[in-house]
DNA sequence: ATGAAAGCGCTAACAT
DNA sequence: ATGTTAGCGCTTTCAT
């Protein structure tokens, strides 16, 4: 592989004048970019970005850390993070951290070792310590989980509000006793829309029951069949039921159904996040649309404003109840 | 950001020494590595992999191509390729290239940009031709779809005998009227399953009927409705209906299910690749399983020893047939 | 408009 | 066992 300085000798010019050929320097002339340029041609030549990486210390490289690519939740964001970032001139850097400790450091490191030029984290299980630690030395965004405690710019939506539309529809459509399939609390979105499903009740002056409060530790489809079994055993079953995932939900329902029970004439059900395997299911769910592709695309956006030092505010983006059959009598 | 030079000057060595204690060399006293070690706690040092990669001209980094990080059939050996690239020191950059030319080309340059040590591509419609030229040059290996004309490695499984084997189960359950729902035949893996389906049909003197053959452009699930609204129409309704994917075959199944028809009493229906939502469908889907998790393993070793100069041969895994109940009447 | 040369942070060959 | 030094490929001042 060739590199400059064969370039230039090839052109019959010096390597800066190659390098500026390569950066667009205005000050080239036309008949020496033309020698440059053939020289590049012939040789095939093609930039190292280390060597150039390495002189301006950037590597427009993004980190984007993810729990898990298996939850399709995040498809989108990505896709939103990833056409940002290619118009900027960045590439992202996917990283399943499958919210494991050991796999996080390696990452964060890539970021301290000038192998990254920032990070987006989407992992809710992330070390928040250690991520606020590294946020005052390097560029750093959360979207959809964050800290609130922290000072790291976010992009997410209000969970609560959210989930507060969520099961007024379902106090709308008559019921009274809608239970709760929720994630481990230490999550803050967890935390909001629980604080949104207890709004909601209360604003109707519907008591709020524990034994309708379930918490799960994982979001695959199975926790969410091993949660409906849960509530279904309690003497006085619930007549809806909000997940705060599709997942979660889809599991749900195959739960109801596996007992010989109907959606939503004995159980009405409403999901979160519009994942397209909801639409999908028999009946289809109900649930809380985010604007991923946007989310995704205001996250590459602030973290690219922040590698160049300019000011980044965090931003709440609006979400949509999108009322299918799992709520449809 | 302190570097090697600070360190050296901080613990009174030369930044050789530096480098010794960070590569682990033998020849470095006891006494001297504990100086180093402090100094570079006491100025919290990171050495930049910049630098490093300059110099040795590697990046210990993967590319990953894949078509969409949607399709749940890449999750499992997307793991399979992180763990075992992070055990041999090595970390993956995961493309989306969305099929898209231009995506794909900017990961190209990655490589040739000594940004990527090498690549692994799992995309199906990437340009053979250009992927073929660039394998002489750099480290490449093909996983799941590969070209059969072209020189590079690949780790899959036997396509045609999968196809063949879940083709002879729907007949052997007295099935005669088959139909296919295939994606695009300018995939290799897409004529090898056709050749399974057709094989299994002809060993047991069933006509090939070109109404009962399908083929979508797209895997997601809206296109499994569409073919199988399709074939629905057709005159003569087929009692089985084979997918080469699980997404298409869960789209179908949500057709039939609208069709007022049932799976399997009515219509019996085999998928491919054992995504988890195949579990969580009413019925259950019947499908294909590969080893997902091994073929990424595998995936990352032979890129690896390849990238080590090493000789490396194409790998043909095992599948199985996983019976559920969309072929359980 | 172009060239010469320093230097980004690191490793390894060579010298001591 | 440790130090000196060249050089990986590039960009950018500073001269000319």
């Amino acid at each position: 592989m060739a590199n400059i300085q064969e370039v230039a000798q090839k052109a019959g010019v010096s390597v800066a004048t190659v390098s500026r050929v390569l950066n667009q320097h205005p000050t080239v002339t036309a008949k020496t970019r033309l020698k440059v340029e053939t020289a590049i041609e012939e040789l095939n030549y093609e930039p190292s970005m280390l060597g150039r990486n390495l002189r301006n210390s950037e590597s427009r490289l993004l980190l984007v850390l993810i729990p898990s690519i298996s939850n399709p939740f995040y498809t989108e964001i990505i896709n939103g993070i990833e056409d940002t970032a290619i118009t900027n001139g960045y590439n992202i850097l996917l990283c399943d951290t499958d919210s494991n400790p050991q796999r996080e450091h390696i990452y964060f490191n890539m970021v301290k070792n000038k192998l990254a030029d920032g990070i987006i984290s989407m992992d809710p299980a992330v070390d928040m310590e250690k991520l606020n630690g590294l946020a005052m030395q390097y560029p750093i965004i959360q979207c959809s989980e964050y800290d609130e405690k922290g000072t790291i710019p976010y992009v997410t939506i209000d969970n609560q509000l959210a989930a507060y539309r969520a099961v007024k529809h379902l106090i709308k459509l008559g019921h009274k006793k809608i239970a709760l399939i929720n994630s481990d609390e230490r999550f803050l979105y967890a935390r909001e829309r629980r604080a949104g499903y207890e709004q909601a009740l209360r604003e109707f002056n519907l008591p709020i029951q524990e034994k309708w409060i379930y918490h799960t530790n994982h979001l695959e489809f199975e926790f969410g069949q091993q949660a409906m079994r849960k509530l279904l055993q309690t003497e006085e079953k619930p007549t809806a039921v909000f997940s705060v995932s599709d997942t979660l939900a889809i599991g749900a329902l195959k739960e109801i159904n596996a007992h010989e029970l109907n959606v939503p004439e004995d159980i009405a059900l409403v999901g979160f996040d519009k994942i397209s395997f909801s639409n999908m299911t028999n009946p289809t769910l109900t649930t809380v649309s985010q604007p991923m592709y946007k989310m995704g695309c205001t996250a590459a956006d602030m973290l690219i404003r922040k590698i160049h030092n300019k000011d980044v505010e965090s931003v709440i983006l609006d979400h949509e109840l999108v009322i299918r059959e799992s709520t449809m009598g």
